[in-house]
DNA sequence: CATAAGCGATAGATAGAGCCTATCACGGCG
DNA sequence: CGCCGTGATAGGCTCTATCTATCGCTTATG
């Protein structure tokens, strides 16, 4: 049993004439007719009689052929399922970014996208780099956005923007108007990181002096805070408790009068947040889609890779 | 999009694995393979993505797959349906008979068919000849049972049984002890006839003599009933009206105190009556068992035919 | 009554679809 | 670094869907 048969009868049964039904599907009457005696033999029964002035639908036949459209309307919907979902740029993207991009680039990306795609809804999920990793293999999330170097075998990875590190103080800290300054002038200040997972943390760390203590090699004085966010640092910055190195999109915000934020000269410390997806994701055109939307956004203070080129891993 | 197609789609879905669900279709792993990306080229949408680890479901595929096992569910119900009409005994058919025929015959046909068919109702309707050839050929009735000669293209006719016509006449009528009787006996009675149309009262006029009037032949002393049907001519008769010719079949019921019935000696009238379907109705089994069924009604005074060979006109 | 016309079935030929085996490319794993 | 398992690809074969041409039957018509 084909379709092509079914829609046969269904013409036989419509028609009641092969060589109109045949016509009517753009088919010649001799091969309508020998599909036509070939589904009847293999269920075993006839579905028309034959007779010299008319094609008759047996009673059996009446049934087999109500069943037969449902079967090619069923068919159809597929074909128009297939034709609303052919669009890449429609139904939802699964993408995961990092804490510390996320509440920075996301009031910015979702409208832009929004208005570029709009009938593809962001679905986002905030997650360390790990977690981000693994949902992006099994399949959680379609896209992510993370800090480079992200290496992965069967994901792609693209650069999209460098982000400088930039020293976040209380306005009335002394560093805060001191004409020089350098990561070395940290050694001493009570540095506030994020909690462990954080990529940003170790990247902080990687880049911030460190001092020699009884036990080894220790960082400048540090206050490592569980559980927290950008956010709640900053906060605690402006308060007093501490100095902290913010991703420059994530500085803004306060008043100058309370919190001071100051750029390094020279050579800064940068992150780059790079997106990747699997190289087998089937909607290419929705990940160039978000890649442009990010590329677009108004973040002042970073220096957008807009030709970098996708790696594979 | 074929229903090939359609079933490995649903079984790569189900295996989340192309070897497996090639097995489960037993098919080779590339035909499988091949199938799918031409089912996902022709709707020009992914339905899986492929990675190393494992196949996912995209979430289009999804909708997709749903449908499909929809139209497969479908198709096998079209199995279902041929494979429980495929028994040509099963279903009703359609029979038309004359009113003449009809009261005698089935009594005694339909527990027989009944037994031999059960599930094969005999559906039953009586008409004159030519609205039972009108509706066998437009295939209202299936199979009809006429007064052979019965010539119509397309349709086959096999005679099966030969019925004497019997002279039913009161108890107290001369004629019903006269030693000889003959037709020519019947010049001066009254004769009670069918109305036109019918065409047992062609055949007893046929056989019966004729008289010479004034205006030119006519026949004996005759009473058209119209709208009636033998069984009330024969209380008629009963009843001292007249005389008339009766099939057979049709002459048992009364008691022979009221009601003398007489074959005539020699070369008896007769009808012949006839199974007769179109060339191309397709249940032949169907109208052989009627056929048999009719050969071994308990018909005590007709000759039955049972080697006679159908004839096509 | 013979001829012509209409219809579905059949015959023979051809192009394509479906299927196979063998092999490749790629990632995972010891 | 080589081996295994995966899905994709290549080459070749068979079957089938399709075509054109024709037949056989029935009906209409001169």
């Amino acid at each position: 049993m084909t379709l092509t048969e079914l829609r046969y009868i269904v013409a036989v049964a419509r028609e009641r004439h092969f060589g109109r039904a045949a016509r009517a599907c753009h088919v010649s009457q001799p091969t309508l007719s020998a599909a036509v005696k070939k589904l009847e033999d293999e269920l075993g029964v006839a579905l028309f009689e034959r007779t010299p002035a008319e094609v008759r639908v047996t009673a059996l036949g009446e049934r087999v052929i109500a069943q037969a459209q449902r079967v090619l309307e069923q068919a159809a919907t597929i074909r128009e399922l297939a034709r609303a979902g052919a669009d890449e740029l429609a139904g939802p993207l699964k993408t995961g970014l990092l804490p510390t991009v996320g509440p920075y680039l996301l009031p910015g990306l979702i409208p832009l996208l929004h208005k570029r795609a709009p009938k593809m809804p962001l679905v986002v999920e905030e997650h360390p780099t790990e977690a981000l990793r693994h949902r992006l293999k099994d399949g959680a999330l379609d896209a992510v956005l993370v800090s480079a170097p992200f290496v992965e075998p069967g994901v792609v990875t693209l650069p999209l923007y460098e982000e400088p590190f930039v020293l976040a103080l209380p306005a009335d800290h002394p560093l805060a108007h001191k004409k020089s300054l350098s990561i070395e002038a940290l050694r001493q200040e009570n540095l506030l990181l994020l909690g462990p997972g954080h990529c940003f943390r170790d990247q902080v760390l990687s880049v911030c002096p460190v001092c020699e203590t009884p036990s080894g090699t220790e960082h400048s004085i540090q206050r490592t805070l569980e559980g927290s966010s950008l956010e709640t640092i900053r906060h605690m910055v402006a308060s007093g408790v501490g100095i902290t190195l913010l991703p420059c999109t994530a500085a803004h915000g306060y008043s100058k009068k309370i919190l001071a934020v100051r750029r390094f000269p020279g050579e800064q410390p940068v992150r780059r947040i790079a997106l990747a997806w699997r190289a087998s994701f089937p909607r290419p055109k929705a990940i160039e889609a978000l890649r442009r939307a990010v590329l677009a956004c108004p973040l002042e203070c970073v220096r957008f890779l807009a030709h970098a080129v996708p790696v594979a891993a």
